[in-house]
RNA sequence: GCUCCGAUAGUGUAGUCCGGCCAAUCAUAUUGCCCUCUCGAGGCAAUGACCAGGGUUCAAAUCCCUGUCGGAGCACCA
């Protein structure tokens, strides 16, 4: 049945139905879904990053779209470090500030800065009262062997001490008078739970190397993520939580702690992991610290390196990767990021302010490799608009001295022409290219091909860094003029920022 | 093994809750044409998807069942 028919026996059986359907209106268009039971003004969301590395690109999707949240429902967010594994995921001192530059590269400011490793104490505060609630308990089993009674829906014997008991050895924990895998504390929750992972987890284990931080080097006893994390969110307000699929039992985990204090848990979204396509670099912290480590990479912004870092410093603004991150929505599949759309919108956002350069390659896979040729009559030197939308911003100088440097792959066959953009048709001869005039009617109806050029003698050399490695070449005059950080397009090769403006010019690329 | 969750074009997404303006939205991508002194921008067009099979129904992307595929947890990691 097509359409019409379906809509014409919809009439006859159910005239409001189709009525109905003509009324429905358009809603608002938001590039995310809505939160569940949010209102204006009365979100409060949290980014908990664990300060183990700097951030790839992966995780700033977590900043953008509490970012954008918060924007939306003009709420708050904090940034709290989960810093509490001071072995495992040993905090890296210099991640703290490296993720609060990402945040604010993306374009958003955190309402508070927490780290959980200044908080312990409270932590302990609130186990002590889950002891109360004999809502805990001590327990000395060695992992695998708790793990197979778990398994079997069994309980150990520590799950029936006497309180008094339990916050005895509680004490001692925090004391240090046990050392790592001699004692944890247990939330008491279901032995018999049908789903194995929400079986008297661990809340406190002992850790005895020290925490990287000053303030934090004398603990010994390390509240778990769950604990830690359920504990905070209620605590600081929370009234959303956006986390990944890896966390999907964390929610019901914590469950059992909001029960014992009668808290209401906040609403929880999970979303799927995310992968970036066109990096060799694998998206993840521990290969990336690998290979800075190794050398293979120059540091957490190298432009092969899938990290937020590498983006900024290729000019690429927060603002673009955050509207690529928010087009991934928050669905609980895993996603591939491409690249692509992030350099749409960061086209997009720069293209009309970009001033426009030369730079001939030379480099035998990207144009063949510079080749000179002297230039016979004309003009001394071609004059291009800065931006060939904006005649207003006027044109660019470039001198034609000895002659001039095209890309090899520029250069036409001998007694064919090519057109040197903002200079003039010429014609290759034997050993030079001879001026033929300035007439563009050759460009638009004889097939004559504009190409980009450097004069041979006064350019600047340029390194281009770019994700395949880096590219050598020479950028006309004016590409000495910019500063760092200035955004210019070589034409015919791409976006890039100027990265150092000395007398080697080296520059990131960012993009076509 | 136990327990969760998911599946719409190359990629992402809208629609799924409450079946019907859905032979399926938008963006990106690719290709072609127009325009342009860039391979950028702009304009136009084309390409391309409801995981499979059953069921319910006048009507299924949407509801139900089975299967397939994929992901996650069952850590003294986060």
């Amino acid at each position: 049945m097509d359409q019409a028919e379906k809509r014409e026996r919809l009439a006859e059986l159910a005239p409001e139905r189709v009525e109905e359907l003509d009324a429905d209106e358009e809603e608002d268009e938001h590039p995310l879904p809505d939160l569940p039971n949010a209102e204006e003004g009365g979100v409060r969301m949290r980014v908990a990053p664990n300060p183990n590395s700097p951030w790839h690109i992966g995780h700033a999707r977590m900043a953008a779209v509490v970012g954008t949240y918060k924007e939306r429902y003009d709420g708050e967010f904090v940034c709290r470090f989960d810093d509490t594994d001071p072995d495992t995921k040993r905090p890296d001192l210099d991640a703290y500030d490296a993720i609060l530059k990402a945040i604010d590269y993306l374009g958003f400011e955190p309402d508070e800065v927490v780290r959980a490793s200044d908080r312990v104490d409270i932590y302990y505060d609130h186990a002590r009262e889950l002891i109360d609630e004999m809502g805990a308990y001590t327990c000395s089993c060695p992992a695998e062997e708790f793990s197979d009674l778990k398994n079997a829906g069994e309980a150990c014997p520590h799950r029936e001490k006497a309180a008094g008991t339990v916050h005895e050895e509680f004490s001692a924990m925090v004391d240090g008078e046990y050392g790592a895998g001699e004692m944890v504390l247990r939330v008491r929750t279901d032995i018999e739970h049908k789903n194995p992972a929400l079986r008297d987890w661990v809340a406190f284990r002992v850790v005895d190397t020290p925490h990287p931080r000053e303030e934090a080097a004398a603990y010994r006893c390390w509240p778990m993520l769950d604990f830690q994390s359920g504990v905070d969110d209620h605590l600081m307000g929370v009234t959303h939580i956006i986390r990944g699929i890896d966390l999907q039992d964390s929610a019901k985990r914590q469950g059992f702690v909001y029960d014992y204090f009668g808290w209401e848990y906040p609403e929880v979204v999970h979303w799927g992991h995310v992968e970036v396509d066109e990096y060799d670099v694998p998206l993840s912290s521990s290969t990336i610290v690998e290979r800075v480590a190794a050398g293979e990479l120059d540091g957490w912004d190298d432009p092969r390196a899938p990290t937020v870092a590498s983006l900024r410093r290729r000019g690429i603004r927060g603002e673009a990767l955050v509207a690529a991150m928010v087009e991934l929505g928050t669905s609980t599949s895993n996603v591939d990021l491409a690249m692509s759309s992030v350099y749409a919108h960061n086209r997009e956002l720069i293209d009309d302010d970009t001033d426009r350069a030369f730079l001939v390659r030379d480099d035998p896979d990207h144009g063949g490799g510079a080749v000179e040729r002297q230039v016979v009559g004309g003009p001394d030197a071609g004059e291009p608009p800065v931006h060939p939308d904006h005649e207003d911003r006027g044109t660019r100088s470039i001198p034609v001295d000895s002659g001039v440097l095209v890309e090899s792959a520029d250069l036409p066959e001998r007694g064919q022409r090519v057109w040197l953009k903002g200079y003039g048709c010429v014609r290759h001869t034997r050993d030079a290219l001879e001026y033929t005039g300035d007439d563009i009617e050759v460009v638009r109806d004889g097939n004559v091909p504009v190409v980009h050029w450097v004069p041979a003698e006064a350019n600047v050399p340029v390194r281009m860094r770019t994700m395949d490695g880096d590219v050598w070449g020479y950028g006309e005059p004016g590409v000495a003029e910019y500063d760092r950080d200035e955004m210019l397009q070589f034409e015919r090769v791409g976006f890039v920022r100027i990265d150092d403006p000395g007398e080697e010019v080296v520059a990131y690329f960012a993009h076509k």
